[in-house]
DNA sequence: TATTGTTATACTCTATAACTATA
DNA sequence: TATAGTTATAGAGTATAACAATA
């Protein structure tokens, strides 16, 4: 059966948005299974890649608010995934690194990730892989140009 | 600054997710300065596409699970820009179409969609943009086939 | 004054279970 | 029994405003 929505099949925005969501929910199975949730995933993996990393400096590396970072957090280190060390010269901050437990759960979650990302790309060349990346690449920066177009 | 998210940037699945989350901020104030939503706005396209179209059709279409269509429909509808008409066949289904109100409305946010998908694909060549098309639809259809090896 | 982390809050999208009225 | 639309509910992700403690 011919798809209906010919209209918005030619955008791009569809389109990236559609794959994504159905992409999300795979990822989100393979998460689920090392007691992760998309979020808990990619703020461990950065504390793991950058041990005495703030808060506020994660938040802003993934691009995720300040105050939806807490709960993240919360999760991580209330599964003792992770450390909150006092900063020694800023009595405000944390300094937040990966127990060995934590790094553990990294790996493991880690490697199944990987195989599904690999098999999500399944048929692509790896040209076609590399101009796919490159082109995600061009698109959130673009993206994030406009947003200083925005009213204000 | 060198990114921190070394090993997450490298994932097909986080470049995805990071790209689309985004781009859908800027389409978001496009939707809203007509009135419409993300889900809104594709809804109004394929009714607009598709007149007499039923509401379990376009949730299949669109990848919206049925009980989440009914807001999105109750939101169009008040707005007059949809009509719901009982299907002459089957007294359980409407059918919906585009009232005069809401085919303009969607001329004009697809205008301006349109001109956004534009801007966030700025700098990719046909070629690129072409091989980016067909590699989003291919990793879609790749992860709903993974779907199928899911647990039951 | 500005920043770090936090609380409170709200909106959107998404998912499942269970209901009703038809078929 | 199966399907169309609905209700109720819950889980995630994301956004802003405002606060206390500290810089």
């Amino acid at each position: 059966m011919k798809p209906l929505d010919t209209t918005l099949r030619s955008l791009t925005g569809y389109r990236l948005q559609r794959t994504t969501s159905v992409s999300i929910l795979r990822f989100k199975e393979v998460f689920a299974a090392h007691g992760l949730r998309r979020t808990t995933f990619s703020c461990l993996s950065l504390i793991v890649e950058t041990p005495g990393l703030r808060q506020s400096q994660l938040g802003e590396a993934l691009a995720i608010e300040r105050p939806n970072l807490v709960s993240v957090i919360e999760d991580l280190h209330s599964q003792g995934l992770i450390q909150k060390k006092a900063s020694p010269t800023d009595r405000r901050a944390y300094e937040l690194s990966a127990t060995t437990k934590g790094m553990k759960r990294f790996k493991e979650a880690y490697a199944d990730v990987c195989e599904l990302d690999a098999e999500i790309v399944d048929g692509l060349s790896d040209d076609e892989s590399d101009v796919l990346m490159r082109a995600l690449q061009k698109i959130e920066r673009n993206a994030k140009a406009l947003k200083s177009k925005g009213p204000g």
